[in-house]
DNA sequence: TCTGGACCTCG
DNA sequence: GAGGTCCAG
C-alpha cells in the first residue's frame, strides 16, 4: 500500500471518461478498482492524496506510467485560448482526466465493441469477453480477475459463441480482427513507434475498425495525442461551437486531450 | 469520392 | 434510436 499526492488526477472522472471500461467504483464505495496490464489495482481517497494497493516497485514500473504521470496536463489546460469559452468550461469540467497508457490490443477490442453502443453496455460486453476467453489471475487477497484474452484466443472463438455473449453483429468483426492481429497484420507493437497517420492507416485495415475506432485506438491505446476521434457527441459539439473548424494548429500535439475534455463535458457537463 | 440502408441488443 | 462500419449503388 502506498500513498501519493498527485496533480491533475481524478480517478472518478477518469473512470467515467469513456476511454477505459475496466475501471469501476469499489462495491464498498469511496474508491475505484481497475483491471489492466494483467493486474488489479484499488485506489482509495486519503485526505489530499490517494492510497494505491501496490508495492513501490509496481507503482514505479506499472501504474505511474499507466496513469501517464510524467505528462503535464495542466500545461495543456493552460494553453487553451482564454477567449474560447466553450473549451475553457470543458477543461474545468474534466479537470483531473488523463489519457491512460492502455494496451493497444485491449483498446482495439473495446472500441470494436463500442460501435452503436454506450459505456454501460461496452463495459458489460468487454467483461463478458474477458471472463469467457481471458486468463484468470488472483489479486493479493485471492480474488480472481480476468485478463484481456489474447488475439489467438479470440480468433479461436466461434461467431456463435461471441454472439451468445451479447456482442451482436460486432462478433464477426472482433473474431476477424483478432485473427489478423494474431497473424501480425498489423503488428500492434510496431504501431506505437509509427507516426499517428501511419498507425491510423494500418488500423483502418482491420475489420470492424473505421475512422472513429482507429482514432480511439490511436489516442487511448497508442498514446497519439494528435488523434481526434469524432463521434456523434463530438460532431454535435463541433457543429455548435466550432463552425469555422476546430483550431487543430493551435493545439497541435495534444488536440486529442482537448477532444477528451469536450467529450466528458458533453456527457456530464450539466451534472458534475 | 459520396450517400443510404442494414446490422444485434438494449436502456 | 444508439459514442459506427460495411457494402452496394
Amino acid at each position: 500500500m502506498i500513498r501519493q499526492q498527485l496533480a491533475w488526477f481524478d480517478p472518478a472522472r477518469i473512470g467515467h471518461s469513456g476511454q477505459c471500461f475496466r475501471f469501476a467504483p469499489l462495491p464498498e464505495g469511496g474508491g475505484w478498482g481497475l483491471t489492466a496490464r494483467g493486474r488489479r489495482l484499488c485506489i482509495r481517497p486519503d485526505g489530499d492524496g490517494f492510497l494505491f494497493d501496490c508495492t513501490p516497485e509496481e507503482w514505479e514500473t506499472v501504474w505511474y506510467p499507466y496513469f501517464d504521470l510524467d505528462t503535464d496536463y495542466e500545461a495543456f489546460a493552460a494553453a487553451v485560448n482564454p477567449r474560447d469559452a466553450y473549451m475553457t468550461a470543458a477543461v474545468a469540467c474534466a479537470a483531473g482526466v488523463r489519457i491512460l497508457r492502455q494496451d493497444p490490443w485491449e483498446t482495439t477490442v473495446a472500441f470494436i465493441l463500442s460501435q452503436q453502443s454506450n459505456i454501460p453496455r461496452i463495459t458489460r460486453n468487454l467483461e463478458a469477453v474477458c471472463r469467457a476467453y481471458g486468463a484468470p489471475f488472483a489479486d493479493r487477497e485471492g480474488n480472481i480477475w480476468y485478463d484481456i484474452p489474447t488475439p489467438a484466443a479470440l480468433a479461436a472463438a466461434s461467431e456463435e459463441e461471441l454472439r451468445a455473449l451479447g456482442l451482436g453483429y460486432r462478433a464477426p468483426y472482433l473474431r476477424a480482427a483478432a485473427a489478423r492481429i494474431a497473424a501480425g497484420q498489423p503488428d500492434l507493437a510496431s504501431l506505437a513507434a509509427m507516426p499517428y497517420k501511419k498507425a491510423h492507416a494500418a488500423l483502418l485495415t482491420l475489420p470492424g475498425v473505421g475512422v472513429k475506432v482507429a482514432d480511439c485506438v490511436c489516442l487511448f491505446g497508442l498514446h497519439k495525442l494528435d488523434a481526434f476521434p469524432i463521434d456523434t457527441h463530438i460532431r454535435q459539439m463541433l457543429d455548435a461551437h466550432y463552425k469555422r473548424g476546430f483550431p487543430m494548429r493551435r493545439y497541435k500535439g495534444f488536440a486529442g486531450v482537448l477532444q477528451q475534455y469536450a467529450f466528458y463535458y458533453e456527457l456530464y457537463g450539466g451534472k458534475t
